[in-house]
DNA sequence: TCTTGATATATGAAATATCATATAATAATG
DNA sequence: CATTATTATATGATATTTCATATATCAAGA
């Protein structure tokens, strides 16, 4: 067996995972026309339309000015479509379109067939295990982003802690 | 619960998972004037010098470009040498300096400390079975990009896939 | 050994992403 | 209701990363 520290390194082990497959998922994107970052945005708001772009640039990973950016494209393209919010007017809430969600679900089927080529190297049990523990593992930026999707979120994370980003 | 298809999606939660304790561990890379992409380099050559530029690429998940770049810039720092291959004039093969490991042991501390406060959100049991089910999962791409790290490689992995990189 | 094909690295151009900061709207406090 | 602090978004400059391709070396087969 390895010696390396790398190989028994959690980041490492969930960067190379993160890494290998989502690249074989862009190609498929690519293939398709689409780039990741806009997949990316687009698949947030198909699950969840409406999000403001600090949201989103929180779910995509992104920052923030990037999210803004990518978002201004897909509007050029009628994929999203921007709407200030009327009960606080910095707010920009963000909406897929008829097109987008067009667009974007063919691949969110090409999506899930990937996933399960990706699982099949697994049991069933270490699938579910996985996901269990990476779901736990997340909880803790969750508390970061709030969870409830939707709603205004309360004041509550202020000052969590000086983020480089989002 | 969340309906969101994002949320039970394995490469999301991956990303995520990789994104979030990155950028956490980065935050005190940076805080120590070192930037996360010297780091990774600095890292895999501490665990196995010698390596020739293109396994370097594998390993840090970086374009063999921008390998050559970072590896010439920590020439330049004095952290690393290269040297050619004589068994093979086109190879050039990467070594980490006193210097370079001078730097590089103690953030490997850290990152150990890191981890272990990573982990801590997890039962043992459950670390443990991430690391194994991760370790499960590499080897798909361990495959591509060969095990033995410093033996020459075989040619059994021509033409394996058309990659858009690495 | 000559030719053809493959591999390793280097390099400039292009795409992608972040940083720093500006502007505008809201919230909190005296 | 002024004043100050905070939050949301936008924008230009910069940094990071990839892409396309050139060059050099090696490998295989005629």
């Amino acid at each position: 067996m390895s010696e390396r520290f790398i190989d028994n390194y959690l980041l490492f082990q969930l960067a190379l995972a993160s890494h290998t497959f989502s690249e074989e998922f862009y190609d498929q994107l690519r293939a398709a026309g689409v780039s990741p970052a806009k997949w990316r945005v687009l698949i947030n708001l198909y699950d969840c339309p409406g999000m403001y772009l600090t949201r989103l640039a929180k779910y995509t990973l992104y920052e923030q000015s990037r999210v803004t950016k990518l978002v201004d494209q897909l509007v050029g393209e009628k994929m999203v479509e921007k709407r200030t919010d009327e009960q606080d007017r910095r707010r920009v809430s963000v909406h897929i379109t008829r097109n987008g969600r067009r667009l974007i679900e063919p691949l969110t089927k090409q999506a899930k067939l990937h996933e399960a080529h990706v699982l099949s190297a697994l049991s069933e049990q270490d699938s579910r295990q996985l996901k269990k523990i990476l779901t736990r593992l997340a909880r803790r930026h969750a508390a970061d982003m709030q969870v409830s999707h939707l709603n205004i979120v309360s004041q509550s994370n202020r000052n969590k802690r000086k983020k480089t980003h989002g």
